[in-house]
DNA sequence: ACGAATTGTGTTATGTTATTACATATGCTA
DNA sequence: TAGCATATGTAATAACATAACACAATTCGT
């Protein structure tokens, strides 16, 4: 599954790769205009590709998008801490919770195609 | 810990009660416009205090806002399934979920403030 | 190598969600 | 009843996201 990115691709993974904290997509355009990004669609439309690779993940509580920190060939899904002082966001994979969540789901009927786990508090250095 | 509401939270409340699915502010907005609701502050502010008092709950993947199902007065948070199809929510507690992330946390030197846990995918009748 | 189809780009405009700021009003309590 | 905290009404603006359209680059079958 090897993919080759696109210059703007490219672009905005480096700036995600670079950022310290989750960066919204006009944070990424501020930081990419010199490299010739101008509008808002051209940021998306780059996201939507890697999230779709999961090179990227959307942070729903904060409406920005972080690197994603592994590997997503097999794992089910991602959880996230995000400390609300310093902003950093450490991602993990809880394997039972996934495991909880889909007996829940299986005993009602559900059918989950994407689940978002975040917690959101303060790292041990921000307490 | 009784607590009376203003009219503008009532009335939003109500609103809430009233719907079948998550509704947004300015879905609620739409649908008060008759009892007097004018402009977004006077949504936003209502929806505070009732998220305070976790009448209601806010849904970060929709940008929305839905009734709360049941008391908190005791449980850890709650998570959520949304219908992605029909828009139908359910509210479950899972305790065991609870337990193991405040596990990763306590690992990891972070205090959890508040969690959003949500399943998006697809209900039985709409699959 | 060619043309068609798919994917990506650049741009303008617009839609949607949320907050700031400020003036006024209401209700509690010392 | 004065003072304080909370709530309201309103206008303006900020922040996040998509629609629409014309054009360019890449992929793929022939
Ligand atoms: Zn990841
Ligand atoms: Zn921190
Ligand atoms: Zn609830
Ligand atoms: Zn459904």
């Amino acid at each position: 599954m090897k993919v080759k990115l696109t210059k703007n691709q490219q672009l905005v993974l480096d700036a995600l790769t670079r950022a310290e904290t989750p960066q919204t997509a006009y944070n990424l355009l501020d930081e990419l205009r010199e490299e010739g990004l101008r509008a808002p669609p051209q940021i998306y439309r780059a996201l939507d590709k890697l999230l779709e690779l999961e090179l990227v993940h959307r942070l729903e509580s904060l409406n920005a998008f972080v690197i994603c920190a592994h590997d997503h060939h097999d794992q089910g899904f991602s959880a996230f801490s995000i400390c609300e002082a310093c902003g950093k966001v450490s991602e993990f994979s809880p394997q039972e919770v996934a495991g909880l969540l889909q007996g829940w789901a299986a005993k009602n009927n559900f059918v989950a195609k994407s689940t978002t786990i975040e917690l959101r508090g303060h790292c041990i250095r921000c307490d």
